[in-house]
RNA sequence: GUGGCUAUAGCUCAGUUGGUUAGAGCACUAGAUUGUGAUUCUAGGGGUCGCGGGUUCGAGUCCCGUUAGCCACCCCA
């Protein structure tokens, strides 16, 4: 016999887990689609040129990769940002500027697994390219927003700062070549501790005066208005610096202006995102019940989204949504449900001789729009019963040969054990009416 | 990829300085009960002790390796 298990880091999902799942995706998709997302789809294999051309040595290093049966390099994509880019460089022509697009799809990378990360998992991304408008950077703090609310998390905060921020500050303290070490070390802060962070600056590099200066930047607090103001005053002297905190200035007046709630969104200095090719506002998202599961969705402003491909200019800015981190995150939290199917009346199969009759009553539901399981076997009905309330199904219908030769039915709720009886006469409109209203006041 | 912790039934766990045939609760199956999820009672299925070596008269227990999970680094969703 073969030992039936899963690779490090790749997982099964049950019923339960895959309704949740799916739930968060149909989510997504509707806010996606609410603001003008169009989807699209790739294919999971690309030519591996095309996914290490921009890739650093940490992201080549995790990369799936194989030579395939005719002898191509092929690689197993591990984000939807670089196929994307590959997508526009090849069909932007085609397909006109401003472009939106949203792209839900599994990525592989062959990092080490840890709560909350795996080898396999999927992202939630969504871009607008072809702009640089502010509004579209609006928008997609806005739909980040939108997206968390609407899958019904509570607890949430929006982190943004700006690139061009990071950049003024670091160019006034002649900082601008270690950018990238500076910044993530700054990112550690709130994870490791102020002196931790402090002796990694250092050890860039960078003079004690410096540090200070970080510091006091990555750790601006207050109102946001206060801390605008502190970011003002780091980049007097850069206009570059001074556009980028207009930018989240804006982006803070707009959030409001559509009605996002108080503290929603928040500036934070300290928010670098490791990826070098953002430009612009960056974004990252956190459970503030589980701030150490680290971002579920994140994004930013990016000046040239697929130089490696085309000769043609593609400005864009989006964001991706993490649901499998986000999943264990809520599963951490308690927040899933532990229900097991997907349908809301349980039917069940009392009396053989009446198969027929079942077969008619669970057409008509399922034609009112009803999801509707029929159980497959004529068994004690306290077995049928126990099934369904094991599987988390709100409601069973009960219909015997005494309610048969009645004309009625007995809606069953199976969370209160409470039944309540239908008249329906042999009139499969009036059992469907019944049935729907009862699910409604259930 | 580096380092640390962990692994016994479907789940949660017990298992004595290494000593007979590895246990409990819950869950599951059948019956008491051929018309209703509980309770009770009866019977039952299910474990190569993650896997592979080693030490020993004897290993679930000690040692080494390996796989997986968790944690830290790194990076990120």
């Amino acid at each position: 016999m073969i030992e039936p298990r899963t690779l490090k880091g790749f997982r099964d999902h049950l019923p339960a887990q895959a309704l949740a799942r799916e739930r968060i995706l149909d989510v997504a998709r509707q806010v996606y689609r609410s603001f003008g997302f169009a989807p699209i789809d790739t294919p999971a294999l690309e030519y591996l040129e095309i996914l290490t051309g921009k890739g650093s040595a940490e992201t080549d290093k995790q990369l799936y990769r194989f030579t395939d049966h005719g002898g191509r390099e092929v690689g197993m994509r591990f984000d939807l940002t670089v196929p994307f880019a590959r997508f526009c460089a090849q069909h932007i022509a085609s397909l006109g500027t401003p472009f939106k697009r949203y792209h839900m799809a599994t990525v592989w990378r062959g990092e080490n697994t840890q709560r909350g990360r795996y080898r396999e998992f999927m992202q939630c991304d969504f871009d607008t390219i072809g702009t640089t408008s502010p509004v579209a950077d609006l928008e997609t703090v806005l739909v980040v927003h939108d997206l968390l609310a609407a899958i019904g998390i509570e607890r949430f905060t929006i982190r943004i700062n700006d690139r061009r921020v990071l950049g003024g500050v670091l160019a006034s303290l002649g900082l601008a070549d270690r950018a990238t070490d500076v910044l993530r070390s700054l990112d550690k802060l709130g994870k490791a501790t102020r002196d931790a962070v402090k002796a990694e600056l250092i050890g860039h590099g960078v003079v004690a005066d410096a540090v200070e200066k970080l510091l006091k930047m990555a750790e601006l607090s207050g109102s946001m208005a206060d801390v605008l103001a502190g970011l003002e005053s780091l980049v007097a002297d850069s206009e570059s610096g001074r556009a980028g905190v207009a930018a989240l200035r804006a982006i803070l007046d707009g959030v409001q202006a559509a009605g996002v709630a108080e503290g929603r969104v928040v500036v934070d200095p300290s928010i670098a995102r490791g990826l070098d090719y953002y430009t612009g506002i960056v974004l990252e998202s956190f459970l503030d019940d589980l701030p150490t599961l680290g971002s579920i969705c994140s994004g930013g402003r990016y000046d040239n989204l697929a130089g490696l491909y085309t000769k043609q200019a593609l400005p864009g800015v989006g964001a991706s949504l993490g649901i499998d981190r986000l999943l264990a995150g809520l599963e951490e939290l308690g927040k899933l449900s532990a229900v097991e199917t997907p349908a809301e009346v349980f039917l069940v199969f009392f009396d053989e001789a009446h198969l027929a009759d079942y077969l008619r009553v669970a057409s008509a539901l399922r034609a009112a729009g009803m999801a509707v399981e029929f159980f497959p076997e004529a068994k004690r009905v306290g077995q049928q019963l126990k099934v369904a309330a094991k599987k988390g199904f709100p409601a069973a219908l009960v219909i015997g040969s005494d309610e048969f030769a009645a004309g009625t039915a007995q809606f069953k709720n199976l969370a209160t054990q409470q039944s309540t009886t239908i008249d329906w006469h042999g009139d499969l409109h009036v059992l469907v009416d019944a049935v729907r209203s009862q699910m409604v006041s259930r």
